[in-house]
DNA sequence: TTTACCATAGACAGATCGGTCTGTTCAGGA
DNA sequence: TCCTGAACAGACCGATCTGTCTATGGTAAA
C-alpha cells in the first residue's frame, strides 16, 4: 500500500473520483487522461493497467453516476407512501440536485453528445435511460394507470425536459416546472384518485 | 469568380452547408477544419478569411439551423387556424423532422455539450431557445391560456424532453408522445374550448 | 533475504488539432 | 495590358491528444 492509497484509497478509486469530477464539469472530451491522472495523483500506467482505456474509464464514470443518480432519487422518494407522491418526488429529488452547485446537467446526456455514434457510451447511456424509464413505469402501475407503459414515458418525456432546461436555461426550476406538468397528466391518467 | 462558386455558390457558402452537414452528423468537436474545407472544396486561408475562426464557423453554423428549424415550424403550423392546433402542429412538426433519415437530434443541445462554458455557442443557444420558448407563449396566450408564461413553459419542456428521446433513444415518435402530454396539459390549462 | 507485484515518474511515438503563412492562379475592371 | 482581389494548394507551427514504453521504488508474502 503506497501513502497515496491509504488516505484516498486504491488508484481505481482515486481515478475514478478524479473522473467523476472532472469529466462532468467539463466534459468527457475536453478533458485529458494527463489531468485526470494528474488530479488523482496516478501514474498513467495505473490508469491503463485499471481501465484498459479512456473509453472504458468514461463508462466506469457513469455507470458510478448513474448508480448514484438514481440510489439518489430512491432515497428522496421513500419518504412518500403512495405512488403518486413518489412520482412528484422524482421531480423534487431532481430540482433538488440542479440546484446544488456545480450542477452541469444530466452526465449522460453530455457524454453522448460528445461520443462518436456506435461508442460504447452509447450502451452505457441506453442502459440508464432504460432504468429510469422502469422507474416510471412501475410507479404508474402502483399509481393504478391504465396505461402505465404511456404514463411513463411521459413522465419521462417531463423528466428529460426538466433536466435539458436546468441545464441550457440555467435554471434549476425547471424541474419544478416539470413536476407541476406532471400533476396534471397524474390528475388525467389516474382514475378517481 | 472561380469554377466552384459558380456551381455552388461562394466560398462561404460552400463551407456553411459543409459545416451544416459535417458538424451536425458527427459534432462540432469531433470535426475538425481539414475535413470540412476538404468538403466544402475551400482554401484553408478562404476559412479564415470569411469567418475568421472555427467557432464563428459554428455560430454561423448554428444560427443557419435555428432558422432553418424555426422556420419549418412555422410553415408547417400555418395550415391551422386555432392557436390550439398550431401547438400541437409543432410537435407533428418536429416528429416529420426527427422521422427523417440522418436526424441527430437538436444541434444546439449537441454543440452546447461538446462546448466550453462560456462559449460564444452558449450565447446562440440562449437565443434560439427563447425563441422557440416566445412561440409557445405567444401561441399560449392566444389560445386563451390564463397563465401563458407558465403554459409555454410546460410545453417547452415537452418539446425539449421529445428532442432528447428522440435523439438518444432513437425514437421519432417521441415527439408524438410530447404531442399527446401537450394535448392533456391544453385540456387542463384551457377553459371550456 | 529473495521473489513477485504494484505503483511510481516521465520520455516517447504517432496522430490530429486550430491557425498562420507563402506562393500561385485567374477573372474582371480601368 | 496591367492591377486588384479573391480563391486556390499546401507546407508549417506549436500544442495536445491517447497510448506504450523503460526504469525505479516500495511492500507483502515465501
Amino acid at each position: 500500500m503506497t501513502v497515496h492509497s491509504a488516505v484516498k484509497g486504491t488508484a481505481r478509486d482515486r481515478l475514478l473520483a478524479a473522473a467523476d469530477e472532472l469529466f462532468y464539469q467539463e466534459g468527457v472530451r475536453t478533458v485529458g487522461i494527463d489531468r485526470v491522472i494528474e488530479q488523482a495523483g496516478v501514474a498513467k500506467a495505473s490508469l491503463y493497467n485499471s481501465f484498459g482505456s479512456k473509453e472504458a474509464l468514461i463508462c466506469a464514470y457513469l455507470d458510478q453516476r448513474g448508480t448514484r443518480v438514481l440510489d439518489r432519487i430512491l432515497g428522496y422518494i421513500a419518504r412518500y407512501e403512495s405512488a403518486r407522491e413518489r412520482i412528484l418526488g422524482v421531480f423534487e429529488a431532481q430540482a433538488e440536485a440542479a440546484a446544488e452547485s456545480g450542477y452541469r446537467g444530466c452526465a449522460f446526456v453530455r457524454a453522448s453528445a460528445e461520443s462518436h455514434p456506435g461508442d460504447q457510451v452509447e450502451q452505457v447511456t441506453a442502459a440508464f435511460r432504460g432504468r429510469i424509464r422502469q422507474l416510471f413505469t412501475d410507479l404508474a402501475e402502483q399509481a393504478g394507470a391504465g396505461d402505465p407503459a404511456d404514463l411513463g414515458r411521459k413522465l419521462h418525456l417531463l423528466y428529460d425536459g426538466g433536466c435539458l432546461s436546468a441545464r441550457l436555461d440555467h435554471d434549476p426550476a425547471a424541474y419544478t416546472v416539470s413536476r407541476a406538468a406532471a400533476e396534471t397528466l397524474l390528475d388525467a391518467a389516474l382514475p378517481g384518485r
